[in-house]
This record gives structure tokens, C-alpha cells and sequence, in this order.
DNA sequence: ATGCAGATTCAACTGAGTTGCAAGTATAAT
DNA sequence: ATTATACTTGCAACTCAGTTGAATCTGCAT
């Protein structure tokens, strides 16, 4: 969702360097609608330049960890990944059966469920996702 | 959770056989407390008989798509199944960072988010997962 | 120029699930 | 009881999404 972030700066505070594949992840994801699959981030820079896609992996794997991105666990087999900045708070997502593409919902029932779910039984937790399934509205088009 | 299930008349109603691996499979994540994954599915039932790995798969399969399991899409990259009978609703879930095992919270909270979801932007949703991630009780004492 | 750390690549591997087909088993028709 | 048929299970080989370890490459400091 648009790239309102300065990421050189981004990946700086966290004393990452800057690199041309580490911005390309970046930069694909911000400027993508929806979550995307690492295959797709993959194509997306190849379509510029050559990665091999131990890097990409590596690369959301690193950034997963530092919370610069969110990896989504989703319907099917392969993770997505979309941009943790402040422009991009947590929110639901929603799943279409058909096509597999996901879409960001709002986050305000996010918020709501926080104050409902905060530690039941003792379990210390630290995220709450929230995946809506169904068939999306351009596949119900078609269908 | 707790079998109180009639497994063969269960089967029967949706016209499927109620084999041994079959009934064996239901059993298993009927007397389970949380939702287990294929494997630990294979290898309850091969404490007792002979079972491939593909008949567990299938019919894991089949029952998802019947309606009888649900298959729940995780942190980890194994999918976990449970029972869908009336005695286990729909419910949000909580999976630990350390342990991975998921555990089966209470439905209301689910149930309250359905009335804010529904049909954002013309999808028509079918299913809405609830997903709480965190350190669980168990894995807070040990470390 | 040389050394070094970090970044990237390559090939090979893993784990979870899938596919196609063969073999086994149960039920029905003769 | 015997054969035919459909359904169930098993086996081997495969796919897909990552992961690992070691080799190379790159930018920067000396």
C-alpha cells in the first residue's frame, strides 16, 4: 500500500544497509495494493534485474524478524508479506477461494478484538490476525 | 475436543463409508484438546495400525471439503485440523512462538467480529479465522 | 593494494503435501 | 459361489515453498 515511507531511512534506523535488492523488496511491496507471495516479489524485481531468490527469502526472512515487514499465513501453502510501517497498521485481511489474492480490510475490528482476547489463559500474546475467506468481487463477476 | 460424536452416523450422513482409517482419523482429533497437524495425526493412528501417509492426506482432504474437519492455516507451514461438528464451533485460536501447538479459544469474540466483517467492498465472505499468536502458558514457565 | 565483514549466489536438500497408477477390499449381480 | 464393479488404500515418484552450507563477490577501512 502506496510507499509514503523513506525506506533507505527505514532500513538505516535499524542499521541495515541500504542495498539495491533490500530497497527492490521494499519497494515492490510498497508499492502493491494487496499482500504479495514471495514468488511474485521475486518476478516483480526480476522483471529489472537478476536476484537469485535465496536473497529474497533471506532478505523477508531478516526484515519479518525486525518487524519491518508482517508475514501473513494465509489459505494456501505460500506466506505473504506486506509492509509493518506506521502507514500500514495491522488489519484483517481477506482471502478469495478462487483467485488466492489478498486483500487489506480496515483495522478498526482489529483494534476491537485486542481488548477481547488480550491473555486468556495465561498466554502472553503478541499479535492477532484476523483472515476473512470467501470469493472476492471480481470473482464473483466472473462466475 | 471431547468425542461426543457419533462418528459412523456422522459419516453416513454425508454418504461416505465409515472405513477404519476413516474413523480412526475422526477419533484422533476428537480426543484431542487442540487442533493437530497431518503428521501428528499419522503417527497417533500408526501407534495401533498400518497407515499411509497419503491415506491420511486424502481423507484429511475430503473431510475439509465436506465440512467435517476444519484445516486451519498457521504460523508454521503444517496445516492443523479439527472437528466441525456442532460441538465445536467455529472459535478463534492461539498459537505459541515456542511450542507451536495451537489451542482452541472460546467462540464469542468470532462470533461479535461476523457482524462487523460481513461483506466489505461486494466479497461475499464464508468464513472468518481468528488468530492470536504468542508465548503460551507452558513455554512462559520454562523460559 | 590488502584484508575483512557483510551481501549475494549456487547447488543441494528438506518437509509437507500431491499425483498417477497399481493393488486390495467390499458390495452387487449373476 | 463367482465374477464384475466401484470404492479404498498403498506405493513411488513428484511438486512446491522454502532452507542450508559453502563459495564468491562487493564495498569499505586500513
Amino acid at each position: 500500500m502506496s510507499d509514503l515511507c523513506d525506506f533507505p531511512q527505514l532500513l538505516g534506523r535499524q542499521g541495515v544497509k541500504p542495498t539495491v535488492l533490500r530497497l527492490a523488496v521494499l519497494e515492490v511491496l510498497g508499492s502493491s495494493p494487496r499482500a504479495l507471495r514471495a514468488q511474485e516479489i521475486l518476478e516483480t524485481i526480476r522483471a529489472h534485474r537478476r536476484v537469485n531468490k535465496v536473497t529474497v527469502y533471506r532478505i523477508l526472512d531478516d526484515f519479518t524478524r525486525r518487524g519491518i515487514l508482517r508475514r501473513l499465513a494465509l489459505e494456501d501453502r505460500a506466506s505473504h508479506y506486506e509492509l509493518a510501517c506506521e502507514h500500514h497498521p495491522p488489519h484483517p485481511h481477506f482471502q478469495c477461494h478462487h483467485c488466492g489474492q489478498v486483500q487489506c480490510l480496515e483495522p478498526a475490528p482489529l483494534d476491537r478484538m485486542w481488548a477481547e482476547l488480550q491473555g486468556p489463559l495465561g498466554n502472553r500474546a503478541d499479535r492477532i490476525d484476523i483472515r476473512v475467506e470467501g470469493v472476492c468481487h471480481k470473482c464473483r463477476e466472473i462466475s
